[in-house]
DNA sequence: AGCAAATATCACCGCTCGGTGACATGCGCA
DNA sequence: TGCGCATGTCACCGAGCGGTGATATTTGCT
């Protein structure tokens, strides 16, 4: 019981521990900072452990990355409740996932930088964080789905891209500027105006008429 | 008229001449490189002159973002054509409105970059290039909107910024990933694909119905 | 012509980065 | 007990970065 015991944790010779400590601290630090703040130096710097054993554990910061990458595949299916009433038309399904959609997002600075990552550099790692999330999406919106049918005549695919693209976007936005195209993204009154709009916008691209 | 005179151009010691050689290189470097590659090495050696030239025309690297960001103010007025048909309802002149500013972006690399910047890092520069931008589309569209009114009953202001975000987005990650939520965005039918649907839902968005 | 200011270039500093090899230390098994 | 391997640490490399002072060269004015 020397004075140093508890001063910095166990740190026991575990390799395992030491693999989630790497990874804790690379994903705080995406997380917290973005992707320019992810290095080799940074992270090991947090983790409080060398670079060397990222190297040694992970080959690398790709492979580091790609090993988040991995725990993307789930975020939605894991963060987001199910829908509380089971929804009676694809148009009801899509309002209610457009909100659910929007909420995770702002509520996951993680993949809130992961995502801003993608549209700023078309490299190959990049490309694959990309498809993860894509495939993550792809999963949820499935699972949720049933056997809830779109209207045949329209191009659902292409309006939700569309819907998701705008929340993403209206949501990195605000984590950076704040405001977007002079409409102000703030406090939650901000948030409560776009839910109105997306919600009127969902409905009535689904809706029959037209 | 010894062998080295037409070796690098005349480079004459112009001050004015050398000012737009460094903001042409800089604009370049980010049109084409982006953010990342934006530092003051880099610069000036595009630009083909010494970096402390920079440092005394434009007072660092942010002092250069800035004037690039100046000449940001008119992107959207001079590049894109007036509407061909004036027309009849604030809501054609939006669908309208949309497919320009899709086609203007795409155009557009530099300013893709800035936008894709912004999402990135929320440094006090950035933001600065953010507000121009912004400014730049109200301004373009006050121009263009002449005496036609939004529905009254309607947040025409959030309706704009959730059609302006997706289509920013959109075009920012064609630009890199070339998907989008599973849909391509390469080719130019996968574009006419984004067309239709960004028209059915300005349309509906603004429709009278609900 | 001659001089001062504007213009351009060079050399250098300290720092951080990604990456690597050599070395120390503790665990588990024979 | 002692050996071998897994684990962790350290020192170092070359390169590029942003930034700055001193210096060379041309221009323009008197």
């Amino acid at each position: 019981m020397t004075a140093k015991d508890n001063s910095k944790d166990v740190r026991a010779r575990n390799r395992g521990q030491t693999e989630t400590a790497i990874l804790d601290a690379a994903r705080a630090l995406l997380g917290e900072e973005g992707f320019q703040a992810l290095g080799v130096n940074a992270v090991a710097r947090r983790a409080g452990c060398d670079k060397q054993l990222i190297y040694r554990y992970f080959g690398g910061l790709d492979g580091l990355v790609e090993a988040i990458g991995g725990d993307l595949a789930s975020w939605l299916q894991d963060g987001v409740p199910p829908p509380p009433a089971r929804p009676a038309t694809y148009a009801e399904l899509m309002e209610w996932m457009a909100l659910a959609f929007m909420d995770a997002l702002r509520t996951n600075p993680l993949v809130q930088k992961i995502a801003a990552w993608e549209l700023s550099e078309p490299s190959p790692l990049v490309i694959k964080l990309a498809e993860a999330r894509a495939g993550s999406l792809a999963r949820w919106i499935g699972t949720i789905r049933g056997d809830l049918v779109p209207p045949a005549h329209l191009d659902a695919p292409a309006i939700n891209a569309v819907i998701i693209a705008a929340i993403q976007h209206l949501v990195l936005a605000g984590a950076t500027t704040g405001m977007f195209a002079g409409v102000a993204l703030r406090e939650e009154a901000d948030w409560d105006r776009v839910r109105k709009v997306i919600v009127r916008m969902v409905r009535s691209a689904y809706a029959e008429g037209v």
